[in-house]
DNA sequence: CGTCTATTTGAATGTACTCAAAAGCGGTGG
DNA sequence: CCACCGCTTTTGAGTACATTCAAATAGACG
């Protein structure tokens, strides 16, 4: 049940037999059926999660009743609204699972007390949180500067095999177009590929 | 020369005067020419940037050769490559100045030191990071969902007085546009508030 | 099995792009 | 201090890509 958050941490920090059962110690586990909320817009949220097996998808919905994708989150992956969490004000995004998913859940507290007791995870979590920074940073370039055929590929070369666990219209709102354009990108995309075969 | 600095600090984290004393110790004054550059793509990048004066941009040039800014900098916002800066790998972007500008700037080693003797900077630091990760956030809804006229829209309200400050051809590659189209949202906004009054 | 939603496909529309040319502006050197 | 050069901004015309709206098909779930 924690081999996969414990190698997860082991990327960047090195912890001793004790620390990581301390560490595990802390965690809790939950469960949650696909379509089911795990934070919703306006929560206060109190824990970080961590993705043991499943799919969710973050997400924010505007003035129009249009959702937009910021974020799927798989296993091995942390998720959450950083902003809430970190802050304690009301989340701005909507969590929900795509898939059945397990996820290990680390309050607050519990995540506070940590850092006192095994200071290296302010380390692990400021690498985490830079490396979330880095990514974004990416993608907000591509989303910019890039056409959305390529940002179709960069999607399925960065996240493998996600396509194809994914309903089309999730992924068109992640890449901030419509499903009928991702419909007709991935038909060209498999033309062009039977082409060069 | 040190007020901005202590100013923006205040707002997460309260310090002694001998905690602020030291603290302003560790800066070293840094002054650019306007187009100086303060890293460029490749550096190792050894400081973490404060702007006292002027304004900077932070960009990165794709394979075709064009431009995309990822953030504009000025008085009293952080700058630098902080991807560069926290791995000690090559820097991904490059930063120049747009107007004679003025840095406090922050060496790592300091930094180190600085987070061991006030360890209230770890929190400053970190929700400096935060901060920037859900404005990144925001910028990726903006940049899927929106059309180019409202994420101007958002850009000017964001940032009050910038568009008065930089070049269109600066502003148009912020929003992932060209300049002849911002050149032409500008015309059409302008008559369009001329209508209304 | 039937209903509801997701996906595909087509046609018309619109937004932003490219290319081209003219006008405006700033900085430099005589 | 002014004239010139180069770069930025504006404007126009034609094009390309993604959107909307509509309808048909496929697939998932109870």
């Amino acid at each position: 049940m924690y081999e996969l958050i414990l190698k997860n941490i082991a990327r960047f920090i090195t912890l001793t037999p004790e620390e990581e059962h301390y560490f595990t110690s802390l965690l809790k586990l939950k469960k949650l059926r696909k379509k089911q909320y795990l934070v919703q817009e306006g929560d206060i949220v109190r824990y970080d999660y961590f993705v043991n097996k499943g799919c969710l998808r973050t997400y924010t919905i505007d003035e129009k009743g249009l959702e937009h994708i910021v974020q799927f989150s798989i296993e091995d992956w942390w998720t959450g609204d950083m902003y809430s969490f970190l802050t304690q004000q009301p989340a701005r995004y909507t969590i929900d699972a795509l898939e059945d998913t397990e996820l290990l859940c680390l309050e607050r507290s519990a995540l506070e007390e940590l850092y006192i007791k095994v200071p290296k995870f302010e380390r692990f979590f400021r690498l985490l949180l830079q490396n979330a920074f880095v990514s974004m940073q990416e993608r907000i370039i591509g989303s910019l500067s890039q056409p959305a055929d390529e940002r179709y590929c960069t999607f399925i070369t960065k996240y493998p095999n996600m396509e194809k666990r994914l309903p089309l219209k999730q992924i068109a709102s992640y890449l901030g177009i419509t499903p009928e354009s991702l419909s007709r990108i991935r038909s060209n995309y498999i033309r062009n590929n039977k082409k060069r075969a």
